[in-house]
DNA sequence: ACCGCTATGTGCGCTTGCGGACATACGAAT
DNA sequence: ATTCGTATGTCCGCAAGCGCACATAGCGGT
């Protein structure tokens, strides 16, 4: 945790010319997210948007019988609640703290109505949400065809990449809820990629030693993934 | 195939208010749309929208080996393209005819144009792409935890929803593409629906018998993706 | 230094789905 | 009616992952 905070640790903040800056600065609210809070509940209307700056928020939908996945992760690279400005205001999804730390929260009014001036801001929100789409259509994929093995290098290398550290505060159990496999899996899984000096984790912290490794042990999701975001909001990684 | 073809045979343009149709529909071009014609190919750029009326596309992301899971389907409930008035141009999926039929097209350029007046089209479009979006995460839950079974389910009332009627031209090795699975298991799952009585085929010819039986072998992935469609586009269903 | 919670390791039988190699049979075209 | 391409049916062994039942061990709190 950084010992200062500043809306512009959030990549989409930092893309923000000064004048959208200056209306919308003033109402953000940083507030702290501990792990496992959960922001949104499937269905229940948003009140707040969400930019983290050193904390993930996992999009997961919940089955009927308990069961989850997780549909997309949420960095500083993004927001959550784009289903304010879309429109719909709610999803049937939840938002839960996977990484804990801060974000900084807007009212989901004001939200929509800088939205709706049509300036930079609704570009680079629905450009955000675009590579948003991009994510969820590449998790699709992914859990369709790719091992456990891979889904989790893909995964440890999304949450590496939405933090400023090579190491991350995250159970085996968690990550299994998030991928939707058994524990065991990723225990197996994560045994592997220590063998093999990629990784090292003792009880809930993972450290990764080797990232190009651990990039090609993943599938190509990642790298899809990636390449989206950066091409459609260059403006908000370049710095 | 009706003998006659009108824009508002799409629920999109049905759901639009008088002015703004004036503007766009002198603008629309039908054209027809062949089984297997592909629409986009995965980041190139999009020259046109589609407004399906009797046809189904599919947007596909295929994979570096050659397979490929469906991402997405859109039929007269929505268009092809979202990624031009997103802000992105283009995605990395392919959108394949998985139905033949028509469509209506649009000028790229045009749409824009229409979506940045910030009218009903903007806010009819956007809700759709979370329509969209909603879709696609629940893609990716049913890849996750579904049998071949209840994917196939729902995949069929998905597509029957966007037809007027209870047969699909369609043949397994097809449907195997769509769905990421082999065409073998499509064979032993649509087998155990004929032997109950749910569905009848033969060669490239599906007809469903009895669909509340269908929804009931379905998983909970089809109710949730069409609730929110009806959530989210009341107005253009309502007819 | 101890205890106890919880994270991790491991084994087992089972199901689903894959990959491949076939056999069959429909139906359009000649 | 025959032919042939292609859609469908079926069999095999195999691998991945599940569900379950435990064993172990790290680490915070007292």
């Amino acid at each position: 945790m950084p010992p200062s905070h500043d809306p512009q640790q959030n990549f989409l903040f930092r893309a923000l010319p000064e004048d959208a800056r200056r209306r919308v600065f003033p109402a953000l609210e940083l507030v702290p997210l501990p792990l496992g809070h959960v922001l949104y509940e499937s269905g229940r209307s948003l009140q707040h948007v969400y930019f983290p700056t050193d904390s993930i928020v996992s999009l997961l939908y919940v089955m009927e019988n308990g069961a989850s996945a997780e549909i997309a992760v949420v960095g500083n690279e993004g927001m959550v609640g784009v289903a304010l400005f879309m429109g719909g205001e709610t999803t049937p999804n939840r938002a839960v703290v996977q990484s804990a730390g801060h974000a900084y929260r807007l009212e989901g009014q004001l939200l929509k109505e800088e939205f709706n001036r049509s300036g930079p801001l609704q570009h680079l929100l629905l450009r955000y949400t675009q590579a948003l789409l991009t994510q969820m259509a590449q998790t699709a994929v992914c859990n369709r065809h790719h091992t456990v093995d891979q889904q989790l290098c893909r995964w440890l290398l999304l949450s590496l990449d939405r933090l400023a550290s090579n190491n991350l505060t995250m159970t085996q159990e968690l990550i299994a809820n998030m991928l939707g496999v058994r524990r065991e899996g990723v225990t197996e899984s994560a045994g592997k990629l220590q063998m093999n000096g990629i990784i090292e984790y003792r009880r809930g912290r993972i450290t990764v030693l080797d990232r190009p490794k651990l990039e090609q042990a993943s599938c190509e999701c990642y790298s899809v993934v990636k390449r989206e975001f950066d091409r459609l909001l260059p403006d908000a990684l370049a710095i």
